[in-house]
DNA sequence: AATTTTTGTTTAGCTGGCTAAGTAAGTATA
DNA sequence: TATACTTACTTAGCCAGCTAAACAAAAATT
C-alpha cells in the first residue's frame, strides 16, 4: 500500500468523521452533565430497569470491566444504584434513581440535535444508502480475518 | 425524539461501526507492537521527518497535550527522538529512529489489510458514494451548532 | 460431600482522547 | 532595559476503551 493511500482511505475518513461526531456528542452531553457513553447505559435502563451488569455490557457493546467502572461513576453521580441479585450472589443489578430517570428527556433531545446536525443536507435516500453502506462495512469487519 | 430512535439513528450506527473498525485496527497493529493512533504520528514523520510537536498535533488532528504524551511513548519505545529546535527554544522537533523507519512497510501492510477487509463487497461506486456521504456528515458536524 | 470448573464482577494497569494549569522561551510594548 | 503579553510544550487529572488477574458465588464433576 502506498503511504498516501492511508490518509486517502475510507477507513481513515471514517475514523475522522467518527471522532468529530463523538466530540460533538460530548459537547452536547456536557451541557446536561454527562460524559459520552454514559447515556447509552441510561438508555438501556430506561427501557428495562434492573439489568445485570453483564446484560448492560452486552447491550452497550463494551467489556464487563468497562461497564463496571462506568456504572460505578453513574452511581457516584447518583444516577443509578447497584443491588445484589436475590437469587445469585454474583450478579449485580443496576437500578435508576429518580435523578437518572429525569435525564431521559434531555438525553433524547441531545441525540435528536446531534442526528439533525449530522444528517443535514442528506436526502432520505442518501441516509438510507449511508446506513446500508455502513452496515456492510460493519459486517465486513465482524467477519473479516 | 423517541427513545428507540437513538439506537436506530445513523449516528449510533456510525459510532458502532467506528468502534469495530478501531478495534480491528488495534488488533492488526498489535501484531507489530503499535497502539492505535501511534501509526498516525509515524505516518506524518515518514513524510516529513523533524516535524515540531504542534505541527504533528495539527496534522494528526489531536490536541498538543495528546501529541506530547504520545510522542513521549513513541520515544520510550525508541521509535522517535525529540530534539530542541535550534532557532526557537520552545519548539520540540521529532525525528525518526532507524527502528521507527523500519516500521513503515509493516504499517502500510496493516492499513492495506484493514481497508481490504472493511471495503469488501462494496463496488467502486459504492465506495465513492460512501466517501461522499461521510464527507457530508463531516462538513455538517464541523459547521453545525 | 468434597473438589474442580465456570461464571459474574471488580480492580489494576495500560492506552488514546480531552481540559486546565504551569513553565520557559520569544515577542511586543513602555 | 524592564515589563507585559503570547506562544510551544509539558504535566496533572479527568474520561472511555481495553486486557489480565483476582475474588467470590454458583454449577458441574468426582
Amino acid at each position: 500500500m502506498k503511504q498516501e493511500a492511508i490518509t486517502e482511505s475510507t477507513g481513515y475518513l471514517l475514523a475522522h468523521v467518527c471522532k468529530t461526531h463523538r466530540n460533538k456528542a460530548g459537547e452536547l452531553l456536557a451541557a446536561i452533565d454527562l460524559y459520552v457513553g454514559q447515556e447509552m447505559f441510561l438508555l438501556q435502563l430506561w427501557q428495562r430497569d434492573g439489568l445485570s451488569l453483564s446484560e448492560m455490557a452486552e447491550l452497550v457493546h463494551v467489556q464487563p470491566a468497562t461497564a463496571s467502572r462506568m456504572v460505578g461513576r453513574l452511581e457516584a453521580e447518583e444516577l443509578v444504584k447497584r443491588r445484589q441479585d436475590s437469587e445469585d450472589g454474583r450478579v449485580s443489578r443496576i437500578f435508576l434513581t429518580l435523578k437518572g430517570r429525569e435525564l431521559r428527556e434531555p438525553v433524547l433531545d441531545v441525540w435528536e440535535e446531534l442526528e439533525t446536525i449530522s444528517m443535514a443536507n442528506l436526502t432520505a435516500d442518501e441516509r438510507i444508502l449511508l446506513r446500508r453502506l455502513l452496515l456492510q462495512v460493519y459486517q465486513n469487519l465482524k467477519s473479516g480475518d
